[in-house]
DNA sequence: TAGATTGTTAATCGATTAACAATC
DNA sequence: TAGATTGTTAATCGATTAACAATC
């Protein structure tokens, strides 16, 4: 059965709704109306009935929803009740920062290792660190289901190539470029410099 | 005189126009075409030349655009000709890898401090650090144009409040938080977990 | 029951795409 | 000149907002 299409829009605010839904949750708040959610995503009431539409509508006529199951169902829409495996690859600032980063366990993501061309100073990574060379055999004898790309720009499609060669089918892709991927490849930007382009395009066009 | 306003989907376009044209300019490229960009982008010609029209229009019918022009322009527009005296206020993981990279510097971005509640671990910090009791001090007597939110998400709020009662007015927040600020306040979210989750989404829902 | 609030359809708004005259 | 390609208007498409019957 195929699905309906859920739009790029309604995908990029279901972390925002689940994350206050945490909050609320942490709040000890049981019910929460579509008004209310949308005043603490500065969005309308009617856009938040209507991205809940998108996947079958979770609440209650008269009542609102129910924090913990709205919460529950996101999480399950998000696929973030599974276990995800990955790796890094690149021990720049960001690579490092990833690594050492402990917030996304919680959730499922585990980071197992990391990789780089050069020997780097491994004082103070918690992950285990290995050269380039050994990520074939890595791949072959571990699962990877997420490899992260933390490279420079000018190397990132390489690795890229290399890591989809292996047999990896998701990236999140940190390196600053537009990489090229098969079909079957799905992969997540995120960018720091692009962010930061648009504060300062705010700042220069603030109206 | 008031320009037209700018739709938030061509502003997130305009760093990844800069950015190819950056390529094109280091491969000695001196002139683009809508199509050619379009390409890039993954996106449509229509769609370029609507872009660079909400700016008025840089090209030639029959030519094309000229990459240095056009890049010149859009740096223009960014505010990206400009300088930026910027602090960070969080010394987590990722407000430690913001302080160490150098790449913004050449954008006008200067990184000149870096504050924490705790005294923090500095080794290899490239950046001054100071405690958060000396920010209000630091705020006085420096230039801050945008402060970076790196801190943990329950304390961003605060955070902010106090930055903003300092009189800061741009900030980029990477707390996983949507932060209220006045009317006049520009900020920029970057959110790796809503980035994260994206993904995971994407691979729990691929059709 | 009366009030509240959903789910969903219809209306509106805005962004993307198509088309083409202008012109280099 | 002929071919290429822009800038811009019009058409289409999609997302947001409004409205309201259903119902808890």
């Amino acid at each position: 059965m195929s699905k309906k299409i859920v739009s790029q829009a309604v995908i990029k605010r279901l972390p925002r709704y689940y994350r206050h839904l945490e909050s609320l949750e942490k709040q000890g708040i049981q019910k929460v109306s579509s008004g209310t959610l949308a005043q603490l995503l500065d969005i309308t009431a009617s856009q938040v009935r209507q991205d809940f539409c998108n996947f079958g509508g979770f609440g209650q006529q008269g009542y609102g929803y129910d924090v913990v199951t709205l919460k529950e169902e996101l999480a399950n829409i998000m696929g973030l009740n599974k276990t995800y495996n990955m790796i890094i690859i690149g021990v720049g600032n960001i690579g490092r920062a990833l690594a050492n980063y402990t917030g996304f366990k919680k959730e499922g993501f585990n980071i197992n290792a990391i990789f780089d061309i050069a020997d780097i100073n491994t004082d103070g990574l918690s992950v285990n660190f290995y050269k380039m060379s050994e990520l074939q055999n890595y791949v072959k004898n571990n699962a990877v289901d997420i490899a992260v790309i933390s490279t420079q720009g000018k190397v990132a499609q390489d690795v890229c190539n290399e890591i989809i060669s292996y047999g990896v089918k998701h990236i999140w892709n940190f390196a600053p470029i537009d990489l090229s991927v098969p079909e079957d490849v799905i992969i997540e930007n995120i960018s720091m410099s692009e962010s930061l382009y648009v504060l300062s395009y705010k700042m220069t066009n603030k109206d």
